[in-house]
DNA sequence: CTGAAAGCGCTTACAG
DNA sequence: CTGAAAGCGCTTACAG
């Protein structure tokens, strides 16, 4: 009966306090009448640790406080942060934001949560965000970015869990999630050639990523394969220029050469969306005259570029397998590349 | 002179320890045989709290040790993260993107990290994301998303700073960073005015946020005034479909309505691309025969949609704004609205 | 079944 | 100028 008593007057204490701050575990055992030990216990579900009256009693004490447990506290306990970092060369790129959105989703799936950072693809500030990063504690690192830089170097030699999506780990063999960009290099010559076009060429950035280099190896060496004259390659850049902007100015540096392909590999959507504005600021008809093919496959081509080929990269599924591959990562498991079939466009 | 030698093999000592794990302050306070609090004061800076020597023996051993103060310790001692929360109603939206990449940007500036947590307008998930956030002790919120819910009825309530882009606390009056919508939509009616349609229409998707209703709004009030006849107004929506796909279903139906308008405002660019779609495959000219204007102004469009008149809304630098908004929350000045200037298309 | 105590990494009065 | 100590919120042996 006494203690009847006196758990109804801490409950009606335990509402008032329900205006002020942030309620910590000490609460929750001030007014459950128990030691912050049991209150964590049963906040933990280790339910069976714990007498069903007590358990009962310090559940209704967390529902009325409005409980919630504090993470940084048992981040610094435990040394697991249940806190993700993703580091991207740059968000503007669509591409970029929709692995972004993919990955973020995969992570609250699985229990955690997301830092995003983006790079500007710069060494210093990518080294930069990994300090920051590892001082948060994250438990994990997803690098869309793979520019050398002393920290990266450091965090791989000392075996962080990092996993890398499109380009891969600059230092050495290890987890990522991307296509066979040769493959599809080569898929874009096959189309090219089965359509007919036999004066081709293939535009990328200047300084480019290995990514785009290897889409158009591949494309390359399959004309090469068929017998098809070697495409003219061409690397455009535009002094803080978009990849659109670098597309136009490869379709211009094309005519200059007095290069006029009927069919042009553009590394990227982005590219052939520059070199489409080119071709027909010169009247020339796509894909009449000039076929553009390109590799990524956004949603958008379908609707506003429907002169555009476009191998489809299966972005929004990179979410997924990058935090499996995290999670084998933590597990001790060898890490692997995975490589995502692509479409044929 | 023996202090010289102490220092020297601390030095040897702690390069050893190099190879271990995590370097915390008591470890550079035993490689600097000084105390804790010394440490701590010297990596703050408070460097007028120490003698130069001293300081100095301090900084060569966190350089030997690569110490990186520990934001957990720090975040639970002062109460402060550093860390502020983004939630965005939906990743995949290009608008949504390019805010969260501006924010992320004036956050770093400002020494601030950012979690992004992507509500797809689910108001459960956004609640999730509240409390999540809350246990990581953010130290403010960033809303482009404005669902009502529980969790965000009490955050406003608990007068959590809060800041919301593009649409408005659903709660109460605060701070805010966007355009003037209804204005918006008037330079777009005085625009398709004075490019001479007379039969115009304007489309949304069911149940859109009040941003897009309130563009439309201004639209037609517009053309009221001006003395026009009221535009037929059609909100469409596809389940689980993109703007494009909701856009391009809005013009199917005006067509079953039996309107056909020389002039649409598409409340956002994505729906602009659908109707363009629709209206180029029933064999219209855009804009010859039907004008198509938007409020966003994507840069993608110059490139492939040059069709298209849209009023340029200055996404890159909402990110300035809404920091500059959460700083101001926290110096406790009042909360107002920051309405940027749109550009006419 | 339950609690007291140590400790994660840090900061900050307080004392010397 | 410097250090010992308390404490932020939590978990986890350990003891009872």
């Amino acid at each position: 009966m006494k203690s009847m008593e006196k758990r109804e007057s801490d409950a009606t204490m335990t509402t008032k306090r329900d205006a002020g701050g942030p309620v910590s575990l000490a609460d929750i055992a001030k007014a459950a009448d128990v030691s912050i030990s049991t209150v964590s216990r049963v906040v933990n579900g280790q339910t069976h640790r714990a007498s069903a009256e007590t358990a009962e009693r310090v559940r209704r004490a967390i529902e009325e406080l409005g409980y919630r447990p504090n993470q940084i506290g048992r981040t610094l306990k435990k040394g697991k942060s249940r806190v993700v970092a993703m580091l991207t060369a740059g968000m503007h790129n669509p591409v970029m934001s929709t692995i972004a959105s993919s990955t973020e989703a995969a992570l609250r799936d699985a229990g955690y949560v997301m830092f995003l950072c983006d790079t500007h693809d710069r060494a210093e500030l990518q080294d930069e965000y990994l300090n920051a990063m590892r001082a948060q504690a994250v438990e994990g690192y997803i690098l869309v970015t793979n520019i050398k830089s002393p920290g990266l170097a450091e965090f791989v030699e000392r075996g962080e869990p990092m996993v890398f999506a499109c380009r891969r780990n600059p230092y050495r063999f290890g987890p990522f999630v991307g296509i066979d960009d040769k493959r599809a290099g080569a898929a874009a010559a096959d189309r090219l050639w089965a359509d007919g076009c036999r004066r081709t060429a293939a535009i990328l950035p200047t300084g480019s990523s290995q990514v785009l280099r290897e889409r158009v190896e591949g494309f390359r060496a399959r004309l090469a394969e068929v017998g098809a004259e070697p495409p003219a390659i061409v690397e455009a850049g535009v002094p803080g220029g978009s990849l659109l902007e670098i597309g136009y100015e490869a379709a211009r540096r094309l005519e200059e050469m007095n290069i006029h392909p009927d069919g042009i590999l553009c590394a990227s959507d982005q590219l052939a969306y520059g070199a489409h504005r080119r071709a027909t600021e010169r009247g020339l008809r796509v894909p009449g005259d000039r076929r553009l093919i390109s590799i990524d496959g956004s949603e958008l081509n379908g609707w506003i570029a429907p002169w555009l080929v476009s191998i489809h990269v299966p972005y929004r599924e990179y979410g997924t397998h990058i935090v499996e591959q995290l999670l084998s990562l933590w597990h001790g498991r060898t890490p692997r590349e995975i490589l995502l079939p692509f479409l044929r466009g």
